[in-house]
DNA sequence: TGTACATCAGTGAACGCGCGTTCACTGATGTAC
DNA sequence: TGTACATCAGTGAACGCGCGTTCACTGATGTAC
């Protein structure tokens, strides 16, 4: 993704960008998202505000690169985890990816937040933050479509109303081809897990559910069965 | 809930509060909860700034008397569609409360953002809020409830996982004496429906489902039978 | 290898702005007797 | 019913602050010949 600096003069620039960049996510784990500002980040690096305009051209630039690395460092993470596990294994691969979401987003709530939480009014995703957008989506249709190449779906999830499936857009792509009710379970467990995870977050759980690792654990063995994964695959992995 | 304002002076002061917070709500859906300032909320009222702070003494004050606002609107919202169905009408019940959620966040998507979006850093809700918070999850269960008064749950939703069913609260009132694994799904249901209204209003399923009208209808019958709701009961009712 | 020029990083001052909050104040409205 | 006082709503000026962005500039680094 990152194309090599080849003069020492680029390396030090990109240099620049990412201690740009540390910074400017530090404070929005500190202070969120409103309150990053273009001159605080300047004096923590112990730079003029004003130089910061040779990096970045306005401040919604730099937030819109930090939105970026958000969802690529998301994507990675998920990518590795699924990555990790044997292919054959799809109960064990949901989990790492699964995990990785929820692992991550704990880890960085603030950015897990600038991305998935409320939108900015006024803030309009630019163009180039749809293709590291839909990383996680991509890694975990992957699951899914290798489970239908293994002949998986041992349990046909239930389809409760069938022309509700014509709902789904036939233009994801990774899925094209398989059963329109296993897509619409696809989204649904999607939905559900970062559903969980925002909830979880942002402390709409508190009172209800205690122990959020054995829950989390238990809806995504919910989600394995609603999506036709076999569970007890992860047995014979 | 609002005690009848006895003087006539106080009944001004409340027709103020009333007018401030209308201001205010104005803003927070044109320029978001960051952008919400004392001062132009004064300045649409045609009141000085310094005027404001003899009804609310900071802007958090003013930004906490918002939230527990949200809460209590989608709260009545959730109730009153609730209310309007026949009581042993199940299904439709949980059809008219999930529906009420998704059509008040879409009329005000600013204060359902408040409220269920990434919270804001350095702020911490103040106890008066968890009673309002509490409306739409409490309005739900009470669904729950009645389906197992009435001898419901006949499809009696199958438990993955039993230990992980200890990670519910035991605090969860409303729900006390039915079966774990029908709490837990419950909630899970109660997080499906919050993460699908998310993932609408914030953006994240342009591409993949089209017709979100036709998916949300889709997913409540996927919940109702998840939570062992007869689906077939809107059509006796 | 050395010179002349162009590019780039970074500075410091300034513009114009809006913000939250305080304070001493003026009138109007309510209360006690 | 009338007077004396207390309470309250609302004002205007001020404090001190931080913000995004621009602009003319100085040096250092790179490039062409």
């Amino acid at each position: 993704m990152t194309v090599k600096p080849e003069t020492p003069r680029a390396r030090a620039r990109a240099a620049v960008v990412e201690e740009i960049k540390a910074a400017a996510r530090a404070q929005l784990a500190e202070r969120g998202a409103a309150a990053l500002s273009v001159r605080h980040v300047a004096r923590d690096l112990g730079m003029s505000s004003s130089g910061m305009y040779r990096y970045f051209a306005s401040r919604d630039d730099l937030l819109t690169a930090l939105i970026i690395d958000a969802y690529d460092a998301l994507g990675e993470a998920v990518e590795r985890a699924d990555a990790a596990v044997d292919r054959a294994d799809l109960f064990g691969r949901w989990w790492a990816a699964a995990s990785a979401v929820r692992t991550w987003a704990k880890a960085r709530p603030q950015e897990y937040g600038l991305v998935y939480g409320s939108p900015v009014p006024g803030y309009t995703a630019p163009q180039a933050t749809v293709g590291p957008a839909s990383r996680v989506p991509l890694a975990l249709a992957a699951i899914l479509r290798d489970a239908s190449a293994q002949g998986g779906f041992a349990t046909p999830a239930a389809s409760v109303s069938t022309d509700a499936e014509l709902a789904i857009s036939k233009a994801i792509e990774p899925l094209s081809g398989l059963p329109v009710s296993v897509i619409a379970n696809g989204v649904v467990a999607w939905v559900e897990l970062f559903g969980f995870v925002s909830f979880e977050l942002f402390g709409h759980l508190v009172g209800s559910v205690d122990d959020g690792d054995t829950f989390f654990r238990f809806l995504c063995e919910r989600m394995a069965v609603m999506i036709g994964i076999e569970t007890g695959a992860r047995l014979s992995g």
